[in-house]
DNA sequence: TGGAGCTAACCAACCAGTCGGTTACATAGG
DNA sequence: CCTATGTAACCGACTGGTTGGTTAGCTCCA
């Protein structure tokens, strides 16, 4: 095994990072710890990534960018494309929380270019999918846009109160949210 | 004027504490700067509340506190209570804040006992509904309410990409939070 | 042999929390 | 009505420890 290697050790920061990030914010991380667990020396992550806001740049836009192809998007298809979000936070629960840092720790001026224009395709492709009456609902495209992301995270691991009150498996989380966006549509 | 009152002193801490956790959460929080808002030494910080994770449960409890008296619970209008968490939240953008701060930095075992009675007592409620027919739905009580809260929530500051994406008056985002919730309840 | 990969040691700034002492105020005694 | 006294409210200054970030130099490999 090579004792030297660049993208590795860039890679192993990352992971690092996300978990640290991931569970403790971007306030709450601690450079030092991201360090030990990536098994390299503080500085290697300062030369690679610069400081500790850029490298959770670094690991918020991994993220995007794996959870935007990942997921995908269906403007004909809105339930089942809830259920692939559903899936995909179910399984990358971390992803989630990073999402909500991301969203209380940065201010919103220095938003994501790439997230922004992504929702903008969207919103165009779900007012192309109601002009050709493939979609017929009484909420414009950025409501229905709005609703069908939050009914598709409304589970997960940060509503763990009611999962505690009354348990439930995820199989029939997932149809909840399914059903859910699918009596949205409904007129 | 007097100078020395301990309850005006307590409640300007909680005021600044509040300001000051909203915005940047417990791990982003300063105690220095808390004090220097409140207009008073640290200490007296200490001495009303303990310490800094204390001083975040005094001023979490107080927003629930409030928020329950001030938003209720209807079981058998489910959408008009959305539409109540909808309003509480637009006026209070601090306390969703607060409450997702709670969710991200506080350990899943410390959750405050009455938060999770306040739940139980409103799963008991639908349930009460459903067996008097009040409610005719094929989503269990816990399903109803975890996504009739992500419906009322989902438009909040918490989602500002969409609304730059594509302005929307606040009486419309209301409307669309109460049909969405009706929308669920038909069958 | 030169530069990229890596490290130990270091630093100034900052942090939560503490401590000894001071001041305003209520009240009791004269 | 005035003043002595006890005490709760308050504060400046400090501390031990931690933080993000740097630097000087070593080591490995092309």
């Amino acid at each position: 095994m090579q004792q030297r290697n660049a993208d590795r050790t860039r890679s192993r920061i990352l992971d690092a990072a996300t978990d640290e990030f991931a569970a403790l914010g971007i306030a709450g991380a601690r450079v030092n710890r991201i360090a030990e667990v990536a098994g390299c020396n503080k500085a290697m992550l300062y030369a690679y990534y610069g400081n500790k806001d850029q490298l959770f740049d670094a690991v918020f836009t991994a993220y995007v960018e794996k959870y935007l192809e990942e997921v995908g998007f269906d403007a004909d298809d809105l339930p089942e494309y809830a259920g692939r979000v559903f899936d995909y936070f179910e399984e990358h629960p971390h992803h989630l929380r990073l999402a909500v840092w991301y969203r209380l720790e940065r201010p919103e001026s220095s938003r994501l270019e790439a997230v922004l224009a992504v929702n903008a395709s969207r919103l165009a492709e779900l007012e192309k999918a109601r002009r050709a009456g493939r979609i017929r609902s009484d909420f414009k495209p950025v409501e229905l846009l709005s609703l069908v992301q939050s009914i598709a995270t409304s589970w997960s691991s940060m509503n763990p109160e009611f999962a505690a009150a009354a348990p439930i498996s995820r199989a029939r989380r997932r149809r909840a949210v399914v059903t859910a966006v699918a009596k949205l549509l409904d007129r």
